[in-house]
DNA sequence: CGGGATTAG
DNA sequence: TTTTCTAATCCCG
Protein backbone atom coordinates (compact mmCIF):
# COMPACT_ATOMS: atom_id res chain seq x y z
CA UNK A 1 0.00 0.00 0.00
CA UNK A 2 0.92 3.54 -0.44
CA UNK A 3 1.70 5.49 1.82
CA UNK A 4 -0.25 9.25 1.92
CA UNK A 5 1.65 12.23 0.86
CA UNK A 6 1.11 15.84 2.40
CA UNK A 7 1.68 18.78 -0.55
CA UNK A 8 1.81 21.87 0.86
CA UNK A 9 0.55 24.75 -2.13
CA UNK A 10 1.44 28.21 -1.17
CA UNK A 11 1.03 31.06 -3.06
CA UNK A 12 4.33 32.64 -3.54
CA UNK A 13 4.30 36.43 -2.20
CA UNK A 14 0.25 35.82 -2.64
CA UNK A 15 -0.55 39.65 -2.57
CA UNK A 16 2.11 40.99 -4.63
CA UNK A 17 1.12 38.49 -7.48
CA UNK A 18 -2.36 39.10 -7.40
CA UNK A 19 -1.44 42.29 -8.03
CA UNK A 20 0.42 41.22 -11.19
CA UNK A 21 -2.05 39.64 -12.36
CA UNK A 22 -3.93 42.76 -13.41
CA UNK A 23 -1.39 44.85 -13.57
CA UNK A 24 1.74 43.20 -15.67
CA UNK A 25 3.78 46.54 -15.75
CA UNK A 26 4.66 45.37 -11.75
CA UNK A 27 6.17 42.00 -13.23
CA UNK A 28 10.07 42.04 -12.77
CA UNK A 29 9.61 45.14 -10.30
CA UNK A 30 10.45 45.87 -6.72
CA UNK A 31 6.68 45.84 -5.57
CA UNK A 32 5.49 46.11 -1.53
CA UNK A 33 1.53 45.54 -0.58
CA UNK A 34 0.71 47.80 2.56
CA UNK A 35 -0.88 47.08 5.91
CA UNK A 36 -4.70 48.50 6.29
CA UNK A 37 -3.84 52.87 6.70
CA UNK A 38 -0.50 52.14 4.18
CA UNK A 39 1.03 51.41 8.08
CA UNK A 40 3.66 48.92 7.22
CA UNK A 41 4.70 46.46 4.00
CA UNK A 42 2.75 43.37 4.93
CA UNK A 43 4.41 41.68 1.45
CA UNK A 44 6.96 42.39 -1.13
CA UNK A 45 8.50 40.80 -4.51
CA UNK A 46 11.80 39.65 -4.35
CA UNK A 47 13.16 42.07 -6.43
CA UNK A 48 12.03 44.52 -3.38
CA UNK A 49 13.59 42.24 -1.18
CA UNK A 50 16.60 42.47 -2.79
CA UNK A 51 16.64 46.24 -2.91
CA UNK A 52 16.83 45.87 1.11
CA UNK A 53 13.10 46.28 1.82
CA UNK A 54 11.80 44.96 4.98
CA UNK A 55 8.52 42.89 6.05
CA UNK A 56 7.15 45.20 8.35
CA UNK A 57 8.90 48.51 7.14
CA UNK A 58 6.60 51.78 8.19
CA UNK A 59 5.73 52.97 4.88
CA UNK A 60 6.37 56.55 6.26
CA UNK A 61 10.15 55.57 6.82
CA UNK A 62 10.36 54.14 3.68
CA UNK A 63 8.49 56.54 0.91
CA UNK A 64 10.99 58.81 0.58
CA UNK A 65 13.72 55.97 0.05
CA UNK A 66 11.03 54.11 -2.36
CA UNK A 67 11.15 57.16 -4.77
CA UNK A 68 14.46 56.76 -5.31
CA UNK A 69 14.83 52.96 -5.86
CA UNK A 70 11.66 52.85 -8.13
CA UNK A 71 10.16 50.87 -5.35
CA UNK A 72 5.86 50.78 -6.23
CA UNK A 73 3.66 50.36 -3.55
CA UNK A 74 -0.15 49.12 -3.56
CA UNK A 75 -2.64 49.69 -0.81
CA UNK A 76 -4.00 46.08 0.34
CA UNK A 77 -6.87 45.00 -1.72
CA UNK A 78 -8.12 42.32 0.19
CA UNK A 79 -11.31 42.17 -2.44
CA UNK A 80 -9.20 41.12 -5.06
CA UNK A 81 -6.84 38.58 -3.11
CA UNK A 82 -9.86 37.18 -1.01
CA UNK A 83 -11.14 36.32 -5.00
CA UNK A 84 -8.19 35.21 -6.45
CA UNK A 85 -7.27 32.96 -3.14
CA UNK A 86 -10.85 31.65 -4.03
CA UNK A 87 -10.19 30.71 -7.54
CA UNK A 88 -6.99 28.77 -6.34
CA UNK A 89 -8.75 27.07 -3.30
CA UNK A 90 -11.30 25.21 -5.94
CA UNK A 91 -8.83 23.98 -8.35
CA UNK A 92 -6.86 22.92 -5.53
CA UNK A 93 -10.14 21.23 -3.74
CA UNK A 94 -10.44 18.77 -7.12
CA UNK A 95 -6.87 17.95 -7.23
CA UNK A 96 -7.06 15.31 -4.27
CA UNK A 97 -9.44 13.89 -2.30
CA UNK A 98 -8.55 15.31 1.17
CA UNK A 99 -7.78 18.57 1.09
CA UNK A 100 -7.37 21.38 3.91
CA UNK A 101 -7.62 25.31 3.25
CA UNK A 102 -4.91 26.57 5.49
CA UNK A 103 -5.12 30.52 4.64
CA UNK A 104 -5.36 32.70 2.33
CA UNK A 105 -2.81 31.42 0.65
CA UNK A 106 -1.99 27.78 1.61
CA UNK A 107 -3.78 24.52 1.30
CA UNK A 108 -2.88 21.51 2.14
CA UNK A 109 -3.74 18.43 -0.42
CA UNK A 110 -3.29 14.65 0.91
CA UNK A 111 -3.31 11.81 -1.48
CA UNK A 112 -1.88 8.33 -1.64
CA UNK A 113 0.72 8.93 -4.25
CA UNK A 114 4.26 7.21 -5.06
CA UNK A 115 7.40 9.06 -4.00
CA UNK A 116 8.74 8.93 -7.44
CA UNK A 117 5.02 10.38 -8.75
CA UNK A 118 5.32 13.24 -6.28
CA UNK A 119 6.88 15.72 -8.66
CA UNK A 120 5.16 15.51 -11.84
CA UNK A 121 1.96 15.65 -9.09
CA UNK A 122 2.95 19.03 -8.19
CA UNK A 123 4.26 20.67 -11.04
CA UNK A 124 1.02 19.36 -12.80
CA UNK A 125 -0.81 21.71 -9.90
CA UNK A 126 1.88 24.29 -10.30
CA UNK A 127 1.51 24.67 -14.01
CA UNK A 128 -2.92 24.21 -13.74
CA UNK A 129 -2.75 27.34 -11.31
CA UNK A 130 -0.56 29.37 -13.66
CA UNK A 131 -2.94 29.11 -16.61
CA UNK A 132 -6.04 28.94 -15.01
CA UNK A 133 -5.30 31.96 -12.88
CA UNK A 134 -2.48 33.39 -13.31
CA UNK A 135 -0.78 33.16 -9.81
CA UNK A 136 2.97 31.14 -8.88
CA UNK A 137 3.21 28.75 -6.63
CA UNK A 138 5.52 26.70 -4.16
CA UNK A 139 4.59 23.08 -3.70
CA UNK A 140 6.70 21.31 -0.91
CA UNK A 141 5.59 17.46 -0.07
CA UNK A 142 6.47 15.40 2.73
CA UNK A 143 4.82 12.66 4.53
CA UNK A 144 4.16 14.59 7.35
CA UNK A 145 2.44 18.38 7.18
CA UNK A 146 5.53 19.57 8.91
CA UNK A 147 7.66 18.03 6.75
CA UNK A 148 5.53 19.50 3.90
CA UNK A 149 6.12 22.92 5.62
CA UNK A 150 9.77 22.66 5.50
CA UNK A 151 10.15 21.33 1.81
CA UNK A 152 7.93 24.29 1.01
CA UNK A 153 10.01 26.76 2.54
CA UNK A 154 12.81 25.25 0.66
CA UNK A 155 11.71 25.14 -2.43
CA UNK A 156 10.99 28.63 -2.14
CA UNK A 157 14.87 29.20 -0.51
CA UNK A 158 16.41 27.31 -3.99
CA UNK A 159 15.76 28.56 -6.94
CA UNK A 160 17.47 25.63 -8.71
CA UNK A 161 14.44 23.39 -7.42
CA UNK A 162 11.76 24.95 -9.81
CA UNK A 163 9.20 25.58 -7.01
CA UNK A 164 8.93 22.14 -6.03
CA UNK A 165 10.71 20.44 -3.48
CA UNK A 166 10.02 16.52 -2.25
CA UNK A 167 11.29 16.52 0.80
CA UNK A 168 11.81 12.76 1.67
CA UNK A 169 13.68 12.83 -2.22
CA UNK A 170 16.15 14.78 -1.27
CA UNK A 171 19.46 12.81 -0.67
CA UNK A 172 19.43 12.16 2.88
CA UNK A 173 22.87 14.29 3.62
CA UNK A 174 21.16 17.39 1.98
CA UNK A 175 18.50 16.75 4.75
CA UNK A 176 20.47 15.98 7.45
CA UNK A 177 22.41 19.49 6.49
CA UNK A 178 19.66 21.25 6.29
CA UNK A 179 17.65 20.21 9.79
CA UNK A 180 20.95 20.62 11.72
CA UNK A 181 21.53 23.98 10.19
CA UNK A 182 18.19 25.13 10.72
CA UNK A 183 16.87 27.11 14.05
CA UNK A 184 14.10 25.78 15.81
CA UNK A 185 12.22 28.98 15.01
CA UNK A 186 12.11 27.48 11.18
CA UNK A 187 9.96 25.03 12.33
CA UNK A 188 6.24 25.04 11.61
CA UNK A 189 4.48 25.84 14.96
CA UNK A 190 7.77 26.72 17.06
CA UNK A 191 7.70 31.11 17.09
CA UNK A 192 10.29 33.34 19.34
CA UNK A 193 9.10 32.49 22.51
CA UNK A 194 9.81 28.54 22.44
CA UNK A 195 12.69 28.58 20.71
CA UNK A 196 14.20 30.73 23.30
CA UNK A 197 12.87 28.58 25.53
CA UNK A 198 14.35 25.36 24.12
CA UNK A 199 17.58 26.81 23.79
CA UNK A 200 18.03 27.26 26.95
CA UNK A 201 17.43 23.48 27.09
CA UNK A 202 20.42 22.51 24.83
CA UNK A 203 18.02 22.56 21.54
CA UNK A 204 18.74 24.63 19.10
CA UNK A 205 18.51 22.96 15.79
CA UNK A 206 15.63 21.17 14.23
CA UNK A 207 17.80 18.23 14.39
CA UNK A 208 17.97 19.04 17.89
CA UNK A 209 14.35 18.91 18.52
CA UNK A 210 14.11 15.47 16.47
CA UNK A 211 16.37 13.79 18.63
CA UNK A 212 14.51 15.16 21.42
CA UNK A 213 12.94 12.92 24.15
CA UNK A 214 9.37 13.57 23.20
CA UNK A 215 7.96 12.17 26.44
CA UNK A 216 10.21 14.87 28.29
CA UNK A 217 9.11 17.50 25.26
CA UNK A 218 5.59 17.06 26.20
CA UNK A 219 6.12 17.45 30.11
CA UNK A 220 8.67 20.28 29.98
CA UNK A 221 7.13 21.85 27.23
CA UNK A 222 3.67 20.98 25.66
CA UNK A 223 1.43 18.08 23.32
CA UNK A 224 1.67 20.25 20.91
CA UNK A 225 5.51 20.61 20.77
CA UNK A 226 5.73 16.76 20.93
CA UNK A 227 3.61 16.70 17.85
CA UNK A 228 6.41 18.37 16.06
CA UNK A 229 9.13 16.66 16.89
CA UNK A 230 7.62 13.50 16.11
CA UNK A 231 6.19 15.32 13.04
CA UNK A 232 10.17 16.27 12.09
CA UNK A 233 10.78 13.40 12.34
CA UNK A 234 8.29 11.78 10.00
CA UNK A 235 5.59 9.96 11.91
CA UNK A 236 2.07 12.12 11.10
CA UNK A 237 0.87 13.42 14.44
CA UNK A 238 -1.15 16.45 13.39
CA UNK A 239 -4.74 15.82 11.44
CA UNK A 240 -5.37 17.27 8.43
CA UNK A 241 -8.56 19.25 9.17
CA UNK A 242 -11.04 19.09 5.74
CA UNK A 243 -14.51 19.80 7.69
CA UNK A 244 -14.65 23.72 7.42
CA UNK A 245 -15.24 24.71 10.92
CA UNK A 246 -17.36 27.55 11.47
CA UNK A 247 -15.37 30.03 13.76
CA UNK A 248 -16.23 31.18 17.37
CA UNK A 249 -15.33 34.46 17.26
CA UNK A 250 -15.12 37.47 14.70
CA UNK A 251 -13.35 40.65 15.30
CA UNK A 252 -13.98 43.70 13.07
CA UNK A 253 -11.25 46.05 14.21
CA UNK A 254 -8.94 49.23 12.43
CA UNK A 255 -6.62 51.98 13.27
CA UNK A 256 -8.03 55.73 12.32
CA UNK A 257 -6.60 57.06 9.72
CA UNK A 258 -6.33 60.49 12.20
CA UNK A 259 -7.20 60.08 15.75
CA UNK A 260 -11.39 60.51 16.97
CA UNK A 261 -11.68 63.15 19.82
CA UNK A 262 -15.44 63.30 19.79
CA UNK A 263 -17.88 61.44 21.03
CA UNK A 264 -20.09 62.33 17.81
CA UNK A 265 -16.95 60.32 15.39
CA UNK A 266 -16.72 57.65 18.08
CA UNK A 267 -20.63 56.92 17.28
CA UNK A 268 -20.16 56.81 13.52
CA UNK A 269 -17.03 54.63 13.39
CA UNK A 270 -18.89 52.10 16.37
CA UNK A 271 -22.29 52.27 13.83
CA UNK A 272 -20.26 51.63 10.89
CA UNK A 273 -17.44 48.71 12.49
CA UNK A 274 -21.20 46.88 14.35
CA UNK A 275 -22.68 46.90 11.13
CA UNK A 276 -19.83 45.56 8.86
CA UNK A 277 -19.15 42.57 11.71
CA UNK A 278 -22.96 42.03 11.38
CA UNK A 279 -22.24 41.62 7.38
CA UNK A 280 -19.76 39.19 8.02
CA UNK A 281 -21.66 37.41 10.32
CA UNK A 282 -24.56 36.87 8.08
CA UNK A 283 -22.50 35.53 5.05
CA UNK A 284 -21.26 32.66 7.77
CA UNK A 285 -25.40 32.05 8.26
CA UNK A 286 -24.04 32.83 11.76
CA UNK A 287 -25.84 34.65 15.34
CA UNK A 288 -23.49 35.79 18.13
CA UNK A 289 -24.81 35.58 21.99
CA UNK A 290 -21.93 38.16 23.05
CA UNK A 291 -20.47 41.37 22.07
CA UNK A 292 -17.52 43.49 22.98
CA UNK A 293 -16.54 46.86 21.81
CA UNK A 294 -13.22 48.42 22.60
CA UNK A 295 -10.89 51.27 21.22
CA UNK A 296 -7.99 52.67 21.72
CA UNK A 297 -5.48 55.12 22.21
CA UNK A 298 -2.13 54.98 20.21
CA UNK A 299 0.68 52.70 21.87
CA UNK A 300 3.11 55.22 20.30
CA UNK A 301 3.92 58.42 22.12
CA UNK A 302 3.42 59.36 25.64
CA UNK A 303 0.11 60.90 25.67
CA UNK A 304 -2.62 59.29 27.98
CA UNK A 305 -2.82 55.62 27.72
CA UNK A 306 -7.12 54.79 27.96
CA UNK A 307 -8.03 51.51 26.57
CA UNK A 308 -11.76 51.17 27.67
CA UNK A 309 -13.86 48.26 26.75
CA UNK A 310 -17.57 46.68 27.45
CA UNK A 311 -18.81 43.13 27.30
CA UNK A 312 -22.48 42.41 27.42
CA UNK A 313 -24.67 39.41 26.77
CA UNK A 314 -27.23 39.85 24.01
CA UNK A 315 -30.98 39.36 24.72
CA UNK A 316 -31.22 36.65 22.56
CA UNK A 317 -28.67 35.08 19.99
CA UNK A 318 -28.70 37.65 16.87
CA UNK A 319 -26.69 38.69 13.91
CA UNK A 320 -29.16 42.30 13.50
CA UNK A 321 -27.31 45.18 12.24
CA UNK A 322 -29.60 47.16 14.26
CA UNK A 323 -29.36 45.16 17.86
CA UNK A 324 -25.36 44.86 17.60
CA UNK A 325 -25.05 48.45 16.84
CA UNK A 326 -27.10 49.70 19.89
CA UNK A 327 -25.04 47.22 21.96
CA UNK A 328 -21.87 48.72 20.63
CA UNK A 329 -22.93 52.33 21.10
CA UNK A 330 -22.94 51.41 25.25
CA UNK A 331 -19.11 51.75 24.31
CA UNK A 332 -19.38 55.75 24.11
CA UNK A 333 -19.81 56.29 27.80
CA UNK A 334 -16.74 54.83 28.55
CA UNK A 335 -15.36 56.62 26.37
CA UNK A 336 -13.52 59.92 27.79
CA UNK A 337 -13.43 62.37 25.13
CA UNK A 338 -11.87 65.24 27.25
CA UNK A 339 -8.36 63.43 27.16
CA UNK A 340 -7.71 60.72 25.46
CA UNK A 341 -7.56 60.42 21.86
CA UNK A 342 -8.56 56.77 20.13
CA UNK A 343 -6.26 55.31 17.23
CA UNK A 344 -8.45 52.91 16.88
CA UNK A 345 -11.95 50.35 17.68
CA UNK A 346 -13.49 47.61 17.23
CA UNK A 347 -16.54 45.22 17.84
CA UNK A 348 -15.66 41.14 18.76
CA UNK A 349 -18.67 39.13 18.69
CA UNK A 350 -18.42 35.65 20.57
CA UNK A 351 -20.18 32.83 21.51
CA UNK A 352 -21.47 32.05 18.00
CA UNK A 353 -23.51 29.44 16.92
CA UNK A 354 -25.13 28.75 13.30
CA UNK A 355 -28.53 30.55 12.58
CA UNK A 356 -30.09 27.91 12.69
CA UNK A 357 -29.96 25.89 15.32
CA UNK A 358 -30.97 28.57 18.11
CA UNK A 359 -34.46 29.50 16.53
CA UNK A 360 -35.96 31.71 19.04
CA UNK A 361 -38.72 32.26 20.46
CA UNK A 362 -41.06 34.57 19.40
CA UNK A 363 -40.92 35.49 22.85
CA UNK A 364 -37.64 36.69 22.89
CA UNK A 365 -37.56 37.46 19.04
CA UNK A 366 -36.49 41.08 18.01
CA UNK A 367 -39.35 43.03 16.79
CA UNK A 368 -37.65 44.27 13.86
CA UNK A 369 -35.79 41.24 12.46
CA UNK A 370 -39.09 39.67 10.98
CA UNK A 371 -38.97 43.12 8.69
CA UNK A 372 -35.93 42.17 7.05
CA UNK A 373 -34.03 45.01 7.76
CA UNK A 374 -30.91 42.87 7.76
CA UNK A 375 -31.50 41.15 4.27
CA UNK A 376 -32.39 45.14 2.67
CA UNK A 377 -29.42 46.66 4.02
CA UNK A 378 -27.53 43.39 2.63
CA UNK A 379 -28.86 43.87 -1.01
CA UNK A 380 -28.72 47.20 -1.20
CA UNK A 381 -25.05 47.25 -0.23
CA UNK A 382 -24.20 44.40 -2.38
CA UNK A 383 -25.38 46.51 -5.37
CA UNK A 384 -24.38 49.89 -4.76
CA UNK A 385 -21.13 49.70 -1.77
CA UNK A 386 -21.25 49.86 2.22
CA UNK A 387 -21.54 53.44 2.05
CA UNK A 388 -24.87 53.55 0.21
CA UNK A 389 -27.55 52.33 3.18
CA UNK A 390 -26.75 52.22 6.62
CA UNK A 391 -28.73 52.51 9.82
CA UNK A 392 -28.15 55.35 11.94
CA UNK A 393 -24.78 56.85 10.79
CA UNK A 394 -23.43 54.52 9.54
CA UNK A 395 -24.61 55.37 5.62
CA UNK A 396 -22.03 57.39 3.88
CA UNK A 397 -21.21 58.18 0.74
CA UNK A 398 -18.14 59.53 1.34
CA UNK A 399 -15.73 57.74 3.41
CA UNK A 400 -15.51 59.80 6.90
CA UNK A 401 -12.17 61.57 7.73
CA UNK A 402 -11.09 58.72 10.17
CA UNK A 403 -11.84 56.17 7.76
CA UNK A 404 -8.94 53.95 6.59
CA UNK A 405 -6.02 55.64 4.12
CA UNK A 406 -5.59 53.43 0.96
CA UNK A 407 -3.93 55.80 -1.30
CA UNK A 408 -2.49 53.38 -3.98
CA UNK A 409 -5.48 51.18 -3.93
CA UNK A 410 -5.61 48.84 -7.29
CA UNK A 411 -9.05 48.23 -9.04
CA UNK A 412 -10.91 45.28 -7.42
CA UNK A 413 -10.91 43.51 -11.14
CA UNK A 414 -12.83 40.36 -10.33
CA UNK A 415 -15.63 41.27 -7.99
CA UNK A 416 -16.97 45.04 -9.26
CA UNK A 417 -18.46 45.76 -13.15
CA UNK A 418 -17.08 49.08 -13.04
CA UNK A 419 -13.95 48.64 -12.13
CA UNK A 420 -13.11 45.30 -15.04
CA UNK A 421 -9.72 45.48 -16.54
CA UNK A 422 -9.61 45.99 -19.81
CA UNK A 423 -7.53 44.36 -22.53
CA UNK A 424 -6.70 45.66 -25.79
CA UNK A 425 -6.45 43.15 -28.68
CA UNK A 426 -4.07 44.64 -31.47
C1' DC B 1 -13.98 29.71 32.78
C1' DG B 2 -11.89 34.21 31.39
C1' DG B 3 -7.92 36.66 29.99
C1' DG B 4 -3.26 36.98 28.53
C1' DA B 5 0.41 35.00 25.82
C1' DT B 6 1.97 32.75 21.80
C1' DT B 7 1.86 31.53 17.09
C1' DA B 8 0.78 32.00 12.39
C1' DG B 9 -0.04 34.18 8.00
C1' DT C 1 2.38 62.78 13.37
C1' DT C 2 2.94 58.37 11.22
C1' DT C 3 4.41 51.20 13.55
C1' DT C 4 -1.75 45.66 10.47
C1' DC C 5 -5.33 42.52 11.44
C1' DT C 6 -7.63 38.19 12.57
C1' DA C 7 -8.10 33.71 14.72
C1' DA C 8 -6.94 29.58 17.17
C1' DT C 9 -4.95 27.43 20.99
C1' DC C 10 -2.45 26.98 25.17
C1' DC C 11 -1.57 28.24 29.88
C1' DC C 12 -2.40 30.23 34.29
C1' DG C 13 -4.99 31.87 38.12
Amino acid sequence: MTKNLVFLVDINTCYVSCERVFDPSLRGKPVVVLSNNDGCVIALSKEAKALGVRMGEPWFQLEPRAKVLGVIARSSNYELYGNLSDRVMNILRSQAALFEQYSIDEAFLTAPIPLHRARAFARSIKDILARRVGLPVCVGVGSTKTLAKLANRTAKKIDALGGVCVWEALPAERRNALLSTLPTGEVWGVGRRLSARLAAKGIHSIADLAAADPATLRKQFSVVLMRTALEVRGTPAIELETERKLRDQLIYSRMFSTPIETREDMRQALSIYAQRASRRLQADRQVASQLTAFCGTSYFGDRTQHHPGIRLTLPAPTADPAVLTRAALGLLDHADFGVARYARAGIMLTDLRPADSAVPLDFFAYPHEQRNIAALLEQVQAAHGEGSLGLGYAGLAQPAHWEMRRDMLSPRATTHWQELATARVL
